[in-house]
DNA sequence: GCTGCCATTCCACTATGCGGAACGCAAGCC
DNA sequence: GGCTTGCGTTCCGCATAGTGGAATGGCAGC
């Protein structure tokens, strides 16, 4: 079994391959295999994950680990993210400074509805977890930073489909996302959403689409001046603890106004993230 | 002139020649020449800074934009972090989870010294800043997240130095890091560091190495399981607000406190990050 | 000592990435 | 309108950087 297998196959079709460099797609790869949740991964581990040859990642974690991007504490051991890659995830911390202000306004959100709310970014093909907000008393420890979620099958991806441009979604289409279980386009989907958002202000999975059974969430999209493309906070939880007309009722509208509150400080001229016409 | 150039000579002397994978190493420092302050660059810019020729930065942002590291809001304009690198972020900033708790004691230190907090990495042959506290009534807005001090003539790098392991300080001079004002070597600054944090637990910069003349701090380095090396945490100001006596007397000893009750909470046993012999 | 398991090294091959120069495009300016 | 300047992309022959299968060398442990 191959659970987590990254089989990118790097270069997909990006027609204009003269110009496309394998040896820095594979050696990002390699970087990529890291997840929150591991500490240290070997060369094997790293073969496994990106589906690379073990010599050629022999050379790459070489080559990273004279940047510093990976280091190994001692010769042969596992190699762990190393102070330059630190540094660099500053540089993309900074693109994600409006969160600051977002601290306190979506802890208090979290306590006040007893859901985790989430932040959430494309990642190529998924829908990638940057935070998250526990509320203080309860629950189970449920979502980690780094975990990866379906974007036609989540409410967060719903939320970024329809907040996105037609040129984003057409970017979008080409990492070739995993469809949904029912096989709806997702040009289908989008459209959906965004009738969502224009009507509610936020977003939720139908029925039937829910990747997972058990547990329910609800979206809104929101764009910053310094982000190339949407993002989406969310608020999820158990069913029982939020049924459908709990978030239709309670905690949709929340969400919803606390990130136009958020929306509003930050300054992106309050403009809701999903406006425009589907193809601006 | 060429202000912020980073003339990384990739490839400085890893004699290791045959397994260094140039394309790589030169995609990554495309990335690395973003910094947290300018939203977009054009190629040329980015040529200017890596000291790349322009058909090859074109190559590889060509890749990089492909994979998503970087996006084009439109065709033919400036790149801007992408998605997937904010995603990358959060590897690296998951390794730095240690910090949620620091946040708040953090913020109180700066609020009650009235000076700004730093929390630094080293970055190569430079020390990042990766997070910054500022007193909430007051102060010049003064350095950013994303600056790089030098490692021989700032407190963080002091710190970071005299914490260091044998291995870590070999791998770090292997950067090739500048050499202080005066020339002293960086061994016996390590050497000092040490000295200071056995005696007093925080390390300050030697009269005449300052880098800035009006600007004084005073640093206590630390350790998380989770990251290879040691990090820092300084304390800044002016030099009326924070003379040298106020270092000793109170600020120095707060801060050195402050780390160390993070230390505790954090549960890395407990032990100093300078703590062992010098060859350890 | 035998057996996995993992990393590194070797090596011949060729696709890959290189970079100077040419091209195309869009602004700004006489 | 034409001339210039600056930027980005494309072209193309060349050298070599990167490849990956196989061999080698260390560890650890039923």
């Amino acid at each position: 079994m191959t659970p987590d297998l990254q089989t990118d196959d790097l270069r997909p079709d990006y027609e204009d391959d003269r110009n496309f460099a394998t040896t820095l797609a594979r050696g990002l790869s390699v970087l990529r295999a890291f997840r929150a949740g591991d500490d240290g991964l070997t060369n094997a581990q790293i073969a496994e994950r990106t589906g690379l040859p073990k010599s050629t990642v022999s050379r790459l974690t070489f080559t990273l680990g004279c940047l510093g991007y990976l280091t190994q504490p001692q010769r042969n051991d596992r190699y762990r993210p190393g102070p330059t890659l630190l540094a660099m995830g500053h540089v993309a911390a900074a693109s994600l400074a409006f969160l600051d202000p977002a601290q306190d306004m979506m802890q208090a959100l979290a306590d006040q509805t007893g859901t985790l709310v989430l932040f959430a970014v494309r990642d190529r093909d998924k829908v990638a977890l940057m935070r998250t907000w526990r509320p203080q008393r309860a629950a189970s420890i449920w979502l980690e930073v780094g975990h990866r979620l379906p974007i036609g099958s989540s409410s967060s991806g719903l939320a970024l489909l329809g907040a996105s441009t037609r040129d984003e979604f057409a970017a979008l289409l080409a990492e070739g996302p995993e469809a949904p279980l029912d096989g709806t386009p997702l040009a289908d989907l989008r459209m959906q959403a965004r009738n969502q958002l224009i009507a509610q202000g936020f977003a939720v999975v139908p029925q039937g689409l829910r990747y997972s059974t058990n547990i329910s969430a609800v979206s809104v999209p929101f764009r910053s001046a310094r982000l190339a493309g949407p993002v989406a906070f969310s608020c999820g939880a158990l069913d029982d603890v939020l049924p459908a007309d709990r978030i239709q009722a309670q905690v949709g509208p929340m969400l919803r106004d606390t990130v136009a509150r958020l929306q509003r400080l930050v300054g992106t001229d309050g403009i809701p993230a999903w406006s425009g016409s589907p193809n601006d």
